[in-house]
DNA sequence: GGACGTTTCTATG
DNA sequence: CATAGAAACGTCC
């Protein structure tokens, strides 16, 4: 017998329009449980039209909107609070204290993968704080685009280090 | 088993 | 100094 992941709650996806392209948010009951990058940066979604707000439960109503103006900061390279309740639960516990730490870093600050390592008491489990970085599921809110190779490097990046780049320029961090 | 958003250590020129 | 392995870690395929 295999274990399965948990159990998926029910969730609803909403999005976001940015100058940058439409983002989207996913909320479960608990929180903001996903923020997914514009397909084609800069372009609006192609996805159908979403069902209007006015369905939707008086939190999710508050959280959307929480999330809307925090990922528009981000974008602007200013800071995001206040953020939505997050859903990280589907995350594992040695994800969940890699995200935890990343939301230590402040805005126009960046640490390495080593060093975030360090910081969750596993400084050998460096490669795998990269993958959970990568593992994040609420990207700009918790911002692991901040997290660079130690050697200099930019790293890595699920959405495309194109965003990476952008992020970091935007909120001064990128020295060249 | 293999492959990752890496880092550090140990060789060897 | 530059370059080349190798090991260590957690998770997914």
């Amino acid at each position: 017998l295999i274990m399965n992941r948990k159990p998926l709650q029910p969730q609803v996806s909403w999005v976001i329009p940015t100058p940058d392209g439409d983002f989207v948010a996913t909320y479960s009951a608990q929180g903001l449980a996903g923020l997914g990058f514009p397909r084609a940066r800069g372009r609006k979604s192609d996805a159908e039209q979403s069902p209007a707000p006015t369905g939707l439960a008086g939190d999710l109503r508050r959280w959307h909107a929480l999330t809307v103006r925090a990922v528009k900061a981000v974008l602007a390279g200013q800071d995001p609070a206040p953020l939505p309740p997050l859903d990280l639960a589907q995350g594992t516990p040695f994800q969940q204290s890699v995200w935890a730490a990343l939301r230590k870093i402040a805005r126009g600050q960046t640490a390495s993968y080593g060093r975030v390592a360090a910081a969750i008491g596993r400084p050998k489990a460096v490669r795998a704080v990269g993958s959970a970085c990568g593992a994040n599921p609420v990207p700009l809110l918790i911002p692991c685009h901040r997290v660079l190779a130690a050697t200099g490097g930019l790293g890595g990046f699920t959405a495309g280090l194109e965003w990476k780049r952008i992020l970091l320029e935007r909120e001064g961090s990128l020295k060249r």
